[in-house]
DNA sequence: TCTGGGGTCCTAGGACCC
DNA sequence: TCTGGGGTCCTAGGACCC
């Protein structure tokens, strides 16, 4: 018997949960996103496949999509904890079926670890689970390890089940763009492009040590293996302990003054603190992230001078901060993010319970 | 056309110590 | 007075993912 990646991915998630339960919206394009109000600044979480077909598609600003929509589309706001219910129910599922090992990558998808002779009736059989319990649809990436399986999966999709190994890598993804490799975005693969490689097969036919001198020792190494598939293989069920917590806002109208910049700050930090404190563990380090009217993003980052469960030493830390912005500016977002100390098992084990870089 | 909110990991370079 | 090499910690920011 052989060892086997499998990667679950719900389709068209958060829609399917919204039709699932206003069944009269079936058929109909749907669209998820922030309040639900398409004059507000908010991005698109989720469109259905009927929304799909007019162009809209996750990450675009709901604005946009209310150009593109037809008039019988619906616009929903992102319920979470509907999301979260209905993801518990899906990997409880897949934990129910024999001699699986389950890792939870997100709400809408995990891999699932599994040693047998036939993984596409293994997957059939978790498409069959998810059904049941919950009425949803998922589609199933097979492989060889969690690249391969990952990848897989978006040529499953709708409803399907996609195997891809070391034996069919090169003729699937051989002459595609570098961008379709899991953890290539667009700034890699336009740095990548300017050393001449634009496709896989050029990735993984590239000296190594052009990589390393581009992009460092580990991220080198790593986006050349990339190119010929590579990646771990090994489905770790361990639970993700957080690292950190952030509350974030895009303020309908830009942030102008100190005033309100201070008072803003103030509320994030509170927020993310406590969703820190509420797991026991005291704040090392605080975030802010601003984004500047139109779109500069930046970030800045302090330790604090001990690990500390006083919420008003981590709010001034954060308002110190804040203090440091650019007061001629408009801000439309603010983020505060909490560091936390890691549990003791990290340290005793030397292995950290973290889901990492797969 | 106008861009969310939640996260993780990596790198460069400076400070500091031996 | 001017100088090495290595290690670790910290800050700042970049990139990516769901």
């Amino acid at each position: 018997m052989a060892d086997w990646v499998l990667h679950v991915d719900m389709d068209q998630f958060i829609a399917a949960v919204e039709v699932l339960r206003r069944p009269e919206l079936a058929g109909r394009p749907v669209i998820v996103g922030g309040r639900g109000d398409p004059t507000e600044r908010a991005v698109v979480s989720t469109a259905s496949y009927e929304a799909r077909a007019f162009g809209i598609g996750s990450g675009m600003p709901l604005k946009i999509a209310a150009r593109k929509a037809p008039e019988d589309a619906v616009f929903l706001p992102v319920d979470h904890q509907a999301y979260e219910i209905a993801s518990a129910d899906v990997m409880a599922a897949l934990r129910a079926l024999p001699e699986v090992v389950v890792e939870v990558v997100g709400w809408d998808e995990c891999f699932l670890g599994v040693s047998t002779d036939d993984p596409e009736s293994v997957a059939r059989a978790a498409q069959e689970a998810v059904r049941e319990a919950t009425e949803l649809h998922c589609s199933v990436g097979i492989g060889d390890n969690k690249v391969r399986a990952k990848i897989a999966t978006e040529f499953g999709k709708p409803r399907g089940v996609f195997r891809l190994t070391e034996a069919n890598w090169f003729d699937v993804m051989g002459d595609r763009s570098t961008r379709d490799l899991w953890g290539v975005g667009s700034k890699v693969q336009k740095r990548l492009a300017a050393h001449g490689i634009s496709t896989v097969r050029e990735l993984a036919d590239a000296e190594e040590a052009i990589l390393v001198e581009e992009f460092g020792p580990r991220m080198g190494v790593w986006y050349h293996g990339l190119g010929s598939g590579q990646g771990p293989a090994v489905v770790d069920d361990t639970p993700w302990v957080a690292r950190s917590h952030s509350r974030e806002t895009t303020y309908q109208q830009n942030l102008t003054t100190p005033d309100q910049i201070e008072r803003a700050v103030r509320e994030l930090a509170v927020q993310a603190f406590d969703d820190c404190t509420a797991e026991g563990r005291p704040v090392v380090r605080v975030h802010l992230k601003v984004r500047y009217a139109p779109f500069e993003t930046k970030t800045l980052g302090r330790k604090l001078p001990g690990a500390t469960e006083d919420r008003e030493e981590f709010v001034a830390a954060a308002l110190a901060l804040a203090a440091t912005l650019d007061a001629e500016r408009e801000v439309r977002l603010l983020g505060v993010r909490a560091e936390m100390t890691m549990p003791d098992a990290a340290d005793d084990t030397g292995r950290t319970p973290v889901r990492g870089r797969i």
